[in-house]
Parts: structure tokens; sequence; C-alpha cells
DNA sequence: GTCCCGCAAC
DNA sequence: GTTGCGGGAC
């Protein structure tokens, strides 16, 4: 048996009986997810950079999709950046497959292609914040730093605080701390995840009690919709690129005043999805080309 | 409406 | 600490 225990906080009966919890939930419904059966850390970056705010339903269709057009670290970064994102639609938030890109070209040119073995190496790669670098370390590499993401969070907070409400993030860490296993962080991590999913659909999403909680304004209408429609727009026409006179009627769906669409395109340009050229956007790095008429 | 294996810019 | 970021399933 593990010593857990800390100076304060649950005492060791506690953890143990969390522990036994969490393992036995995972022995009779462990999810098997394609990113679960490898160790190799490119494949298992693409996996969690998608699933960062993205239900697991919707990466399992495109993360195999991602993965034959993209193998290896080094496929992705010698790829077009227009090639990527249009694999990626569909997924959202599309800023996270250019930090993807990034990421990878990073990796072969500052790294040698050789991937980060560290969650200080990793959290200096883009798109690559505090969980994604420790869960990544753990999923590749077997490390077993503490992180939360919304099931771990699920999971301690319907444990060890029950009916209590604005739980900072900082008070679950330690507690994730301290019930690690350190004999295999990898499963479980994965148990812990199983184990949230499991809460959230039994008793409802406890997250909600978190002081981190943050409802999602809605979609249709907003600013975001319109970003994706311009980028949309512009890799529908790509190799040509796209005056931004014709903006409005390739998006006359979404309602919106010409200045407004300029406006995005030129947010998108300075993102970095877009070159500008005069008055015409065309996707980052794509050859020169006729206008779209 | 609610949720989703967060990150980065401010 | 707060805000913006996509899209679809339920």
């Amino acid at each position: 048996m593990n010593e857990r225990r800390s100076d304060f906080g649950p005492s060791q009966a506690i953890f143990d009986d969390f522990v036994a919890e969490v393992w036995d939930h995972h022995r009779e419904s462990r999810r098997d997810l394609p990113w679960r059966c490898t160790f190799d850390p490119y494949e298992i970056l693409v996996s969690e950079i998608m699933l960062q705010q993205t239900q697991v339903a919707r990466v399992l269709d495109k993360y195999p999709l991602f993965l034959s057009a993209f193998p290896t670290v080094a496929a992705l970064a010698s790829a077009d950046v227009g090639a990527v994102l249009a694999v990626w639609q569909g997924l959202g938030y599309n800023r996270r497959a250019l930090a993807l890109y990034r990421a990878a070209k990073a990796i072969v040119e500052e790294h040698g292609g050789t991937f980060p073995d560290t969650v200080e190496g990793l959290r200096k790669l883009p798109g690559v914040g505090e969980a994604t670098a420790a869960a990544v370390s753990a999923f590749a590499f077997g490390r077993g730093q503490p992180f939360i993401e919304t099931n771990i969070r699920a999971a301690y907070i319907h444990f060890f605080f029950p009916g209590q409400d604005g739980i900072p993030d900082a008070a679950i860490l330690p507690l994730v701390q301290a019930t690690i296993d350190p004999d295999d962080p990898r499963e479980w991590f994965y148990a812990l995840m199983d184990y949230g999913v499991w809460v959230k659909r039994t008793y409802g999403n406890p997250s909600r009690r978190s002081r981190h909680h943050t409802v999602q304004s809605r979609f249709a209408g907003s600013r975001r919709e319109v970003r994706a429609g311009v980028l949309q727009a512009v890799l529908a026409a790509t190799p040509a690129a796209v005056e931004v006179s014709r903006l409005p009627e390739l998006l006359d769906a979404l309602g919106r005043a010409p200045e407004e669409l300029a406006d995005i395109a030129d947010e998108l340009a300075r993102e970095g999805f877009l070159e500008k050229t005069g008055t015409a956007y065309r996707i980052a790095g794509s050859a020169q080309d006729d206008i779209s008429e």
C-alpha cells in the first residue's frame, strides 16, 4: 500500500476509498479509445489537442483521418497549413490546428524531430498548456505530474466536496497529487477520467460547483461563427485568393455587414490563418494564384 | 439550453 | 482574473 497521506486534508482511509472506487469502476467500464492504444507522443499530442473543449465522440471521427493525412510529426510540419485546416474543419476552434501545426514545425526545426519528453519541454510548444503538457507526459512517457481537466475535476469534486460550491482547482490539485499511482500514472489518469464521465452521467456535472465553471455563449449569431465562415470561404477558394469585396456574397447567409467581414478577415490574417495581398486574402503559405472569380 | 480530456492574450 | 475561440450531439 502506498502512503499518500499529507499533513492535512482527507485521511489516508478516505484516499484509499477513492482510489479503490476509481479502479473498481475502471475495471468494469474502461473506455478503449484509439489514443489509449499508442505511446507515440505525436499521436498522443494530436489526440490531446483535439480533445481540448471537444467531446470524445467527435474526435473519434476525425482522429484517424488526421493521422492518415499527417502520419508523423515530420509529415505535419512539412504540410501546407491549408491542408491541415481543411482536415480540421468540423472539429472547431481552428486556432488549435494552427497551434498544432506550429508545434510540429518547432519539434522538427528546434528539436531535430525529437519530441520533448518533459513537462517543461512540452509546455513550451504552441497550444500546449499545463494540462496538455502533463497529460502528454503521462500518456506518452509514463510520468506522474498531476493535472486537472474537466473529467478529473468532476471526479474529485464529486467524491471530496459533496454539497460544496465555489471549489477552486487549487483545492483539487493536492488531492490529485496525493492519489496518483506511482506505478502506472498513465492508466490511473485514464481511470480517473472514465470515473469522471460516469459521475457526470450518473449524478449530473459536479463541475458546475467549481469556482472556474463558466457557460459558453451561444454560437449562432456569434463572432466565432463569422470567423469560421470566413475561414471556410477562403479554404474553399484555395489556392485562389478571395477579394474582400466578395466576402458578403460568399457569407450571405450570416447577414453581416461588409465592414465586419473585412475586420474579421484582417484579424484572421493577424493571427496567421490568412495572408493579405492588397485587398485579397488567401490561406497562409498557399501558392500565389489568380483571384477567385 | 448544456456539454465538451484548455490555451493564450489581455 | 477575464475573455474569445467552433461545432455538433443531446
